[in-house]
DNA sequence: CACCCGTGGAG
DNA sequence: TCTCCAAGGGT
């Protein structure tokens, strides 16, 4: 085995991470294997998404959907709902179509080879590798934001990314090892999490300190070296929450693809560059008292979004293409957190009485 | 390859 | 306050 592997692998067996997910170094020499289904589900939520977030969707998952045929049968409504606040909702409509391809054309089980998991929708190069190394024991080269970290610093690899991807790629085949590749995958993600941080890493407690080619030249944090960004740009817009007497809010669905696709809003105005927001109350979704409830800031990706919130309550409920939803259910809505936001703002309490 | 796609915590 | 960025994928 690379000394690499061995060096880190017996780190691994002292110092992982107990996490959900996964099956620990001591239950898997119990005879203890990783659920496919369950390394699925948890791989797709931490795509870009911190160990911490994830938690507790995951839970809430696998409660409610304990195996990959029930999320295959389940409505693509609730799937949203139960998704909503983590993001990138492409995730979530993804893993209802693999689900349903899973269930459908592969009787329930996963496959178990990478070129097999990469043909699902929403599982790439990372996730395609990091399932058939943890779940199937291939030995895949798991490259994900923690490994292009550990290994640009232990060879100082000072190509910007994404131009050393493949290098990096190359580096972490050569050090896999053909036994335990799941253990040694998720121990390099381990590491990266914990040791080799983004900034001021621990390179004191580093199984790696002695050969580390960043450290010995005494500067680990300039690795891995990107390239600089492009500034956010800042769009404008207006959400309109509209309420009845009786405590019902209007709610529409957005558009299944793009930003918040297939997510639930309250009706908005376009998002545009646009600066005055003086027109605001003519584009409301139908004539009535608007009152201006100021405004909310929130940051994509890719844009900062200012919303002018207005607010009315409307006795008239009869509007083209929403639907009026009872403020004590708001909590089974598909509302992503920009909303969420927007509704609050209109409506302090609007999802204080859904807090547990 | 470049761009789109959320959110919240850490420093 | 502000910047960074977290187990990336799709187009």
């Amino acid at each position: 085995m690379d000394h690499f592997a061995a060096e880190l692998l017996t780190w691994y067996d002292r110092h992982h991470r107990e996490l959900p997910w996964r099956v620990g170094p001591a239950d898997k020499r119990s005879g203890e294997r990783p659920d496919p289904y369950h390394v699925w589900l948890s791989e797709i939520m931490l795509q870009q998404t911190t160990v911490q977030a994830v938690k507790a969707y995951y839970e809430k998952f696998l409660a409610r959907w304990p195996r990959v045929e029930n999320l295959a049968a389940a409505a693509t409504d609730e799937v949203m709902a139960a998704w909503a606040g983590l993001g990138y909702y492409a995730r979530a409509r993804n893993l209802k179509k693999c689900a349903e391809t899973v269930a459908a054309e592969h009787g329930g089980k996963f496959p178990d080879t990478f070129d097999g998991l990469k043909a699902l929708p929403g599982i790439g190069d990372y996730t395609a590798a990091a399932i058939a190394a943890i779940a199937f024991d291939r030995p895949e080269a798991v490259v994900d934001g923690n490994v292009e970290r550990v290994v640009t610093r232990l060879f100082a690899i000072d190509t910007p990314l994404p131009a050393a991807k493949p290098v990096v790629r190359d580096r972490t085949a050569s050090m896999t090892p053909e036994g335990r590749p799941g253990d040694f995958a998720q121990a390099m993600m381990d590491l990266g999490a914990t040791i080799c941080t983004p900034r001021r890493p621990t390179c004191a407690l580093c199984p790696f300190r002695a050969e580390c080619a960043a450290l010995a030249k005494d500067d680990p944090e300039r690795f891995p070296v990107k390239l600089p960004k492009a500034a956010r740009p800042v769009r404008r817009g207006a959400a309109f929450v509209a309420e009845t007497p009786d405590g019902r809010l209007l709610l529409r669905t957005r558009k299944a693809s793009g930003l918040l696709g297939g997510m639930a809003e309250v009706p908005t105005t376009g998002w545009t560059s646009r600066s005055d927001g003086e027109t605001d109350a003519e584009a409301a979704p139908f004539v009535a008292r608007w009152a201006f409830r100021g405004e909310i800031v929130h940051v994509f990706t890719h844009f900062e979004l200012r919303l002018s919130v207005w607010h009315t309550v409307a006795s008239e409920s009869r509007v083209d293409g929403g639907r009026w939803a009872p403020l004590t259910t708001l909590g089974e809505e598909a509302l992503p957190s920009v909303m969420k936001k927007a509704i609050s703002q209109a409506i302090p309490d609007a999802f204080k009485a859904l807090r547990k």
